[in-house]
DNA sequence: ATCTTATTGTGATTAGAGGCACATGCGTGC
DNA sequence: GCACGCATGTGCCTCTAATCACAATAAGAT
């Protein structure tokens, strides 16, 4: 089970593991089945034990899953081990709160460097201390700080140029909530969040059911 | 072709293409055929067309759609021909950059109510002129408006009670933004965004992919 | 009026993900 | 030390979604 492809709906499941494991861990639960876990993230028993059977052996047959070891291997497994620098582009109302948020931190995700084209903002400081440089700097930033991700909080006219200009300047991987489709080379993973084709998700719910 | 069961992705899709015919009509293009929607899109041509025949027939054999007709139609399958009613519970960073983002305004949906527990923000309004009021009150207030949908952006030990009470409320849809599961009643559709499941998306791809 | 060209709409095919069910094997109790 | 119970790990089946490939058909050219 070691080198087949890994469907990307098993990483998104992974990570509604850890949740579920941390709640756990609160909770001074030390042991847990796959049925138990399951039930806490809305999946079939089998689903997680397939999962997880991509990666190898975690659990103990007759008894289950120790909580804590497999929060550690899932973590791993991700990559959740370590820390991993992002740099925010646009720090509108959207990209403000993304960065005062403190689970990001908290999970290991920080934001080293931030971008706005606004000469209102440039020069200024968030309010974690981040300072707020223009776009043309992105490139020496970025690399000095060996930032791995970049957060694109744009408006959607500006969402390639600024995904292009995070590519040249060596980040992998980019999360975007601009409402827009990016293009972006072999080798560069980007991830869009939707809101607003989540609402619709549910306005059809509503008309159609 | 009428009454097969639609999948999700399919309405996900539905959505995406209305964005990219709305780019379309302000670049003046009339005429769009499946292929170079598609590209736009991202997607496969065949996939669009399958999607369409879902619903009926929208396009012309040897010239491709109408981007102002299949605009229509496609807002009118997803039920976007309407104003949808929304509240808020909890404007926090993110609740207010949700609120304050005029996108939605533009789609069709409307935040008429607006709930937080802090008392320090009860009573006040928000930068749209929204009053703030007492989780209390979200029973009287939401039937009042007609409230069909309903946001959560508090913190996620509280998301369940606030599904709940949403649901007392008489909504019938809701999007949730905080990092847990929430358990809704048959006939409640409800949606999560989640922000640090795509995050951990590209740690794993950055790892391993 | 007929032929050509372009692109849709859709049946057939392929790929893939999810779930079932059972054999496997660990831990406990006798 | 042996047997039993219980939950995992996994082969197999099912169901769904995506893609292919072509017949149907509309517009425009001849
Ligand atoms: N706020 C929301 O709730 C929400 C919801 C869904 C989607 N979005 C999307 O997220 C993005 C940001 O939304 P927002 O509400 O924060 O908008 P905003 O207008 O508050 O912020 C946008 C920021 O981007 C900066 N900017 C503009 N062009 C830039 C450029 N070329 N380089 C660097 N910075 C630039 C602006 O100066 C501003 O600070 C938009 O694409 C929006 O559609 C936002
Ligand atoms: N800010 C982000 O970028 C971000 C990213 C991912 C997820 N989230 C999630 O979104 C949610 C909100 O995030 P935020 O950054 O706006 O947090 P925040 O702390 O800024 O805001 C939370 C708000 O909820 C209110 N609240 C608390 N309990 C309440 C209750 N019982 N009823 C009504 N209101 C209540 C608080 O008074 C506060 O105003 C959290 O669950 C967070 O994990 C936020």
């Amino acid at each position: 089970m070691k080198f087949l492809k890994i469907p990307a709906a098993t990483i998104t499941r992974l990570s509604l593991y850890t949740r579920a494991l941390e709640t756990l861990i609160k909770e001074q639960v030390t042991v847990v089945s796959s049925k138990r876990l399951a039930e806490l993230c809305g999946v079939n028993p089998a689903q997680i034990r397939k999962d997880l059977a991509y990666f190898g052996q975690f659990g103990v047959r007759g008894v289950g899953y120790y909580v804590k070891e497999l929060l550690f291997d899932i973590k791993k497994i991700l990559g959740l081990h370590r820390e991993w620098k992002l740099a925010i582009v646009g720090v509108g109302n959207l990209g403000c709160a993304l960065v005062a948020h403190e689970n990001f931190t908290r999970q290991g995700y920080r934001f080293v460097a931030a971008f706005d084209a606004d000469p209102m903002k440039i020069g200024r400081k968030l309010v974690t201390g981040l300072l707020i440089n223009p776009p043309n700097e992105m490139h020496n930033i970025c690399r000095d700080k060996q930032v791995e991700m970049g957060v694109i909080c744009t408006p959607a006219e500006f969402a390639q140029d600024i995904a292009n200009r995070l590519v040249d300047a060596g980040v992998k991987a980019i999360l975007n909530f601009a409402p827009t489709q990016i293009q972006a080379p072999d080798g560069i993973k980007v991830e869009n969040v939707d809101f607003s084709v989540k609402l619709d998700n549910l306005a059809y719910y509503l008309t159609t059911g």
